[in-house]
DNA sequence: CAGGATCCCGCTCGATACTG
DNA sequence: CAGTATCGAGCGGGATCCTG
């Protein structure tokens, strides 16, 4: 499993290319609907539910935090009464919504062909 | 589940954004690799197992049979005595190719900031 | 409001064996 | 060589409940 390598009974060895790891930031199913919600500016926690009505609050929670310990968003909680948290792209993190913009115009394009 | 929606015992509205569908083009574990693979010209089927070894005959079949049926890439089957078969990317598949760089250099320097 | 804990489901994938 | 068929395992994910 080239996205996550986290079993160690995996006897076949690590693929030279590094395209499987740098895939596994935007893995997933949701990470990439996070990204993309985020790219206009911050966000707090039920907003980014809100933006992705399918996503349960446990994995918009995995994933904020597999997002945050790649550097790709950071998480800051403010003190207030009601408790809120903001989530912001880094700038490594922002820098992926290019790469997101341009698959989008593709599948956008392949949808097209596909439906006539 | 966004990548791919085939439950219709889904509840839930399908979301607005169409990040999910163009996202479902290299969904998969191996999809994106696939692609990769192919970037600098055609494979062929074992070429392309030798390419990523981690990846069985059957999934690559199918990432391949969907990858075609989504026209991201070509299958040419020549009638030589010992049967190959070329894939290579198609127009709109190679369009991808660019994207996927991208998000390969900013995970390059994300892997970097990680470890140290 | 933000999210952790638990339970369960089903898709994706790997291994193996087999076919044209 | 280029796949397909079958089997089984594991992880990602959804639903629900619960906490600070």
């Amino acid at each position: 499993m080239p996205l996550k390598v986290r079993k160690n009974k995996s006897p076949s060895p690590p693929p030279p290319c590094m395209l499987s790891h740098c895939m596994a930031v935007i893995s997933g199913a949701w990470a990439a609907n996070v990204i993309w919600s985020l790219r206009a500016g911050p966000r707090r926690f039920n907003e980014l539910r809100t933006d992705i009505p399918p996503i349960s609050a446990k994995v918009l929670s995995a994933r904020l935090s597999e997002l945050e310990q790649r550097g790709v968003l950071s998480r800051n909680v403010q003190p207030t009464s009601p408790p809120s948290v903001e989530y912001a792209l880094t700038d490594l993190g922002g820098e992926l919504v290019p790469a997101l913009e341009a698959i989008v115009e593709v599948g956008h394009r392949l949808k097209m062909r596909d439906d006539g």
